[in-house]
DNA sequence: TGGCCTACAGTGGTCAGACCACGGATTGAC
DNA sequence: GTCAATCCGTGGTCTGACCACTGTAGGCCA
């Protein structure tokens, strides 16, 4: 009698697994809903008539995704969908692979050029308005490079984030943790010279204008040029690192 | 003395999830490799002194996120780095967004668009063949709507396996689940009549013409009218599906 | 001698029960 | 009224045992 359980959940798979899918179905159909709470383990291990050790096999790794949030004392309770955990599913994917921290870019460029099209046609009042105050805190941080790159990341999420679309924003917020890292690494090669800097500022406002006056073309090709001469600013500041001093001591 | 473990570990976190970074950190530093076997749970459990239920919760959360391979009898196998997992965790980030079946599709644009410029530069003659051979298939499998939606997708993938990116590769694989997904969907809205499915082909053997002759912008253009017209298409045809009937029964 | 079949050892899978650690609410003393 | 100690419910961990699956080594039979 109690082995037809097996046959009425139509899973082939077991214990943990079988516990997993169940939760993962009821989050995906919406059953279970961001901040609902869990049943006690004992409980929850009596109710799906699994051992609690098996229970919380399944429990840890729909923590590990990021799904649930289990607190010491207090409960399980189910988290809001969270692009950290995509972040994360990225970067050990990617992590195998040679000069990631370079190819992400590719990634990069890939969502925002898209982005800005779609910002073209989409954007809200308030969402240029987003940007507009993005690109002042950038002027006001030019001479702070850990400010300053944190508002020029914050420039150009407000684009993708005017998009619209949540399918560009999550991948740009799961490749954002790499983006981080190239940036970190990329800052070693880079020196922030006032010359630099005033461009930088120049090419994000004629981005932002292009995008204002609606013209998909004009703004992407505005952003497109915008990270090719960060990167020939980069190609050059790297030749330039390994070249035998001259002038200077 | 024994307590001090935790402090070697350096970790504030404890138990499952101390062991679950410990192995992710191996795996992302390269300490461990596709293929490798884990020692047996009983043996590991006692290397890294927890008991053997924390262990098999990290363990268990490891073979979730598709990083282990857990086989009854056999034991445990570092498995290789896999999209379908990120695919998994996107589906499940973007569950609970509305349209989102709409709005993936924007994501396969920005990453194509971006591919294609890529591939114009980097895709070597092998590339050119493998995205040619596609093309034959697609041109070989018009009658059959199953093949043809195959081959159809095996070209743009094609398209962005020639841009040499892994990170583009695999936030597309990534994203193709929910691809599939919304191409059986709009499937039923779609009919496939020869003047549109001549168009498809002529459609498709223009972009790989400007990918040819490694023209990025032609090439980007050409595919993001490929899209265009494939949107209309499909409003045009959920228009007419709405419209009362006219001609035929 | 060859093939098949059984027994065994090693592995993951599961279980039960107990105890510890943490958080919050209740209750008591001041 | 405020603050503290206590208690209860929760997750966190452990032990030790047993089951189920896999591969192999050995013996059996033809």
């Amino acid at each position: 009698m109690l082995e037809i359980t097996r046959r009425d959940t139509e899973e082939s798979q077991s214990g943990a697994a079988r516990v997993f899918t169940f939760f993962r179905d009821r989050l995906l159909s919406g059953d279970l809903k961001a901040g609902d709470r869990l049943l006690a383990e004992r409980e929850l291990a009596l109710a799906l008539s699994v051992s609690r050790p098996v229970l919380r096999e399944a429990l840890r790794s729909l923590a590990m995704l990021g799904l649930l949030d289990i607190q010491h004392g207090r409960g399980a309770f189910v988290r809001a969908a969270d692009a950290s955990v995509l972040g994360q599913a990225l970067t050990l994917c990617l992590a195998p692979e040679p000069n990631i921290l370079d190819d992400v870019l590719q990634a990069r460029i890939a969502i925002e050029c898209q982005a800005i099209r779609l910002a073209c046609e989409r954007a809200s009042e308030r969402d240029l308005q987003a940007i507009a105050a993005t690109l002042d805190t950038l002027v006001g941080s030019l001479d702070d490079p850990e400010r300053g790159g944190e508002s020029d990341y914050a420039f150009h999420l407000a684009i993708v984030r005017a998009s619209g679309s949540a399918s560009l924003m999550k991948i740009y917020e799961a490749i954002s943790p790499l983006l981080m890292r190239s940036h970190v690494e990329r800052r070693r090669d880079t020196f922030r010279e006032p010359a630099i800097t005033s461009g930088l500022v120049d090419a994000h406002r004629q981005v932002f204008l292009a995008l204002a006056k609606r013209d998909p073309d004009a703004a992407e090709t505005s952003l497109r040029d915008h990270f090719t001469i960060g990167d020939e600013l980069r190609r050059r500041n790297l030749i330039s690192a390994y070249q035998p001093k001259r002038k200077n001591s």
